[in-house]
DNA sequence: CCGAGAATTATGCAGGTGTATAATTGAAAG
DNA sequence: CTTTCAATTATACACCTGCATAATTCTCGG
């Protein structure tokens, strides 16, 4: 009879598939906002995903499936906000682009964390076929809410498209820069830039008031 | 006596510092553009300068050196042309912030390939105190000029610092998508929304005209 | 023509990477 | 309490990475 060595193999326990690429899909996104994507090698995702690499090739396949699946959460977790907030705002036009626009540069999207993420994935996003397609229907998909709910205003100086883009231009630069020169603002002073920017663009002078008393 | 086995060593002749580190700093853009920072490898960038991996040893010491020196002469190029289009613009505010504007968002400097490079090295930014430094000193740089210009204006309706912070991400943003969706706008389309909404902005509606008749 | 020194190349190394495949184990079903 | 099969781990491999050091070769001054 043999030694019987005693398994010194890691011990485990199951779990359901959703949650293993759950926390596979969380453990990219970490590392990536936190190293770039040069840190989320298998080794280090299985690790922190409390698992081993094996497993990820049982899951994804391969490294780009679970890139791109990581890929595909974050673009729903930037953009699936902003519309509920916009929904959630009620039925006045003005009410529902401020909050919309608010949600967008929402202080906790506003982190670096989140826009070295987002820009760790743009280089795979112009070679990757896959990817580019999720990219450009969740950019569009913002864009596209933004038309709409600027068409909705009572009067609207700019064609709505071009509205809509300069709009998008511009949140996407304040995102930019609050996330990477977080100690340039004060806080909220990036959000009040954007309303009053907005205000200007679209001829909607009452968009920035708030319902506090002003200062 | 040994057989003398020839050399097959590669030839190659000498030449100055500067050319050595600037071919070696090009191949590096070159690379990170295409393929990301993941495509740098010092092989790889050697290879691309025709050269063996030991000289970028030789004169920067080290891979992070050669990283920060391209990040420099990325970040030189990308501003300065800006600075230098205002300048030869004359004395007239608006045709000075009329040619600044165009030429941030040039159609040279809006292809893709100079996003991806600015966006590979957004993590590194994060990290490196030394990169760090040279991107807020360029991206300030930047800015700060859009508030002189902006300044010099006969009016302006809004703080000269919310109205650059706000100009200044409606051409992040602009470039971005521009760079980005290439085939989402025609031709000349970008520049020509970023000066509409300035107009709108700053309340200047002449600097979108342009010298030729209007459509 | 020739020596000297720096510019350049070649080689070796320790470690990390993604992937494939085999071995084991957990837990549900009988 | 077994049996069974998928979920999970372990191991091996070929390759690539950055770095250090030693060996060459180009060029310039005498």
């Amino acid at each position: 009879m043999q030694p019987a060595p005693l398994s010194d193999r890691r011990p485990y326990i199951r779990d359901s598939e959703d949650a293993r690429r759950a926390a596979l899909v969380a453990a990219v996104l970490d590392l990536v906002a936190e190293g770039g994507v040069e840190a989320a090698t298998l080794r280090a995702v299985a690790a922190r995903a409390g698992v081993t690499p094996g497993l990820i090739r049982h899951y994804f396949g391969d490294k780009d499936g679970l890139m791109r699946a990581a890929y595909g959460q974050m673009m729903a977790a930037m953009v699936n906000p902003c519309l509920a907030a916009a929904e959630a705002a009620g039925a006045d036009p003005v009410a529902r682009l401020r909050a919309y626009l608010a949600a967008a540069l929402d202080p906790a999207a506003l982190d670096g964390r989140t826009v070295a993420l987002w820009a760790a994935y743009i280089h795979r996003t112009r070679q990757d076929a896959a990817l580019r397609a999720a990219h450009e229907a969740g950019y569009l998909a913002f864009r596209d809410a933004l038309e709409v709910l600027i068409a909705a205003l009572p009067l609207c100086p700019l064609r709505p498209r071009v509205a809509a883009i300069a709009l998008n231009a511009l949140l996407d630069g304040l995102w930019l820069e609050g996330g990477l020169l977080p100690q340039g603002f004060i806080p909220g002073e990036v959000q009040r830039i954007a309303l009053t920017a907005a205000a200007r663009l679209l001829d909607v002078p009452e968009l920035p008031e708030t319902e506090g008393p002003r200062s």
